[in-house]
DNA sequence: CTGTGGAAAATTTGATCATATTGTAGGACG
DNA sequence: CGTCCTACAATATGATCAAATTTTCCACAG
């Protein structure tokens, strides 16, 4: 074990990250670079702390640690190729975002939705997320709902191929990208925050629901930008957002005695 | 400075606290205890870097770090007795909850607020605290309210005798009091995350406004507890955020070219 | 003879620190 | 005025200590 942690180590962070980022030409490639790669866009170096936060983060808000799922220091210093002082402040970060439970005895774990929780995220998402969608209508350029609009087409694709990974990173960069857009920074942490709640218990639903049943609110969404009805695109988010809620919310409390 | 930070370096951050924490048996003194204090109320042992968050957070809560003014690692280590690991977590910490700003160039300071921050702040607190204060008044007992009286004659006490520092404490007492009772801890999370960041800018309205001409919100809310009037203490909430909001906008754009 | 309870050792994991390395800012110098 | 240099602060590592969990093993009752 210790033999197997020390050739780890021997490459740091940077070097291992640098070979995953595959470094395309077109802009959801850079969005996705961004989160892996050891430099920012204008070539500046990326501290291994914030590499850390944001290879973590993305575990989180993807599923790929599931829900009552221990994460340890150690672990990550393994996994990552990273020290325990960059690895500890990583963590703490999440912690800070609630996207990691620190229980008592100095445990740190996904947390587990449960059916309170869920409603405090209805309540939250369906008051935020639609002031940001109508902010954001007065502010994107056509260029801007393209792109919107690509994301979304391969989200599509993703959802028909049975890509689930895919799926859900297009479609939080959808609603990342419209918060983005809507140029109230303290809004967007907060909605992005509440994303890394329930993200980790996405992918669970994925499995159970066809999404293709439910209408396409993203396109309306996307029409009510082109029309510039900020209205529109408000409640179309604000529908979308209790439709998501609602799968979630259906999904576990199916499950709710067989983990 | 070297030798300043030695000689503070040689007793640990618990030794340093323990003697600041004065264990008195009112249910306030408990409160405020548990910032300071190197055990958690059961008796358990906490980590020096949750000591520390505590710390940096309350003095950027209360203004002890003026908006603007740069925190250093080293600056803290030296101040608090700690080591730069727990420090480091806990500004990490304290930057992910909005109350420190990352500057790119690996500077931290205490952010600054302008017109469109506030405007934010103001669409995210009435719209949260309001419904945490409805959440509340269902649950609170007569005790509780007992001790919210207490906090909020306190309050007008240290308002008399012009101790802002106490009023800040006390106001941020009964406002976190609130949300506790709520019994929703994503939201009451979300909302003490945005005291920290108009916090600041409290302490610079208060020598500007004679708060004692504008209504006093908190009794209304008080009674209306006491009758169990949901609705109408959510409303007193709302009136209170909108006029503490609208006193640091007042303040602000009056002090906007003179820092 | 076997299964259960509990205590103690062993292992894993977390917390903290001292120190080496790296990057940045601001001043000295051409 | 621009470039280089120095001092300082941040980043990152690995070592060390402490806490908690898991495993092991033995005694004893059934």
């Amino acid at each position: 074990m210790a033999e197997i942690a020390a050739g780890v180590v021997g490459s740091t962070v940077r070097e291992v990250l640098k070979v995953e980022a595959v470094r395309e030409k077109t802009r959801m490639a850079a969005f996705e670079a961004r989160v892996i790669s050891a430099e920012e866009a204008d070539g500046t170096k990326v501290p291994a702390h914030e590499l850390v936060y944001r290879r973590l983060r993305a575990q989180v808000l993807f599923g790929e640690i599931a829900p009552g799922q221990a994460v340890t220091i150690q672990g990550l210093t393994a996994s990552l190729g990273a020290g325990m002082t960059p690895v500890r402040e990583a963590i703490r970060r999440v912690i800070a975002e609630g996207g990691l439970n620190f229980q008592g005895n100095r445990r740190v774990s996904v947390p587990v939705l449960n059916r309170a929780c869920i409603e405090e995220l209805v309540f939250l998402r369906a008051t935020i997320e639609p002031e940001l969608t109508r902010r954001a209508a007065t502010r994107l350029e056509a260029g801007d709902i393209d792109w919107l609009e690509a994301v979304d087409a391969e989200m599509d694709v993703a959802i028909e191929a049975g890509d689930i990974a895919t799926y859900l990173k297009r479609n939080h960069a959808f609603h990342s990208a419209i918060y983005e857009a809507a140029d109230a920074p303290i809004m967007a942490s907060t909605a992005d925050r509440l994303w890394l709640r329930f993200g980790p218990s996405l992918r669970v639903v994925c499995g159970q629901y066809d999404a293709a049943r439910e209408p396409d609110l993203h396109k309306d969404m996307l029409a009510a930008f082109r029309s510039g009805d900020a209205a529109a695109a408000a409640a179309a988010m604000e529908r979308d957002v209790r439709q998501g809620m609602g799968q979630i919310q259906s999904a576990l409390i199916e499950n709710l005695f067989s983990p």
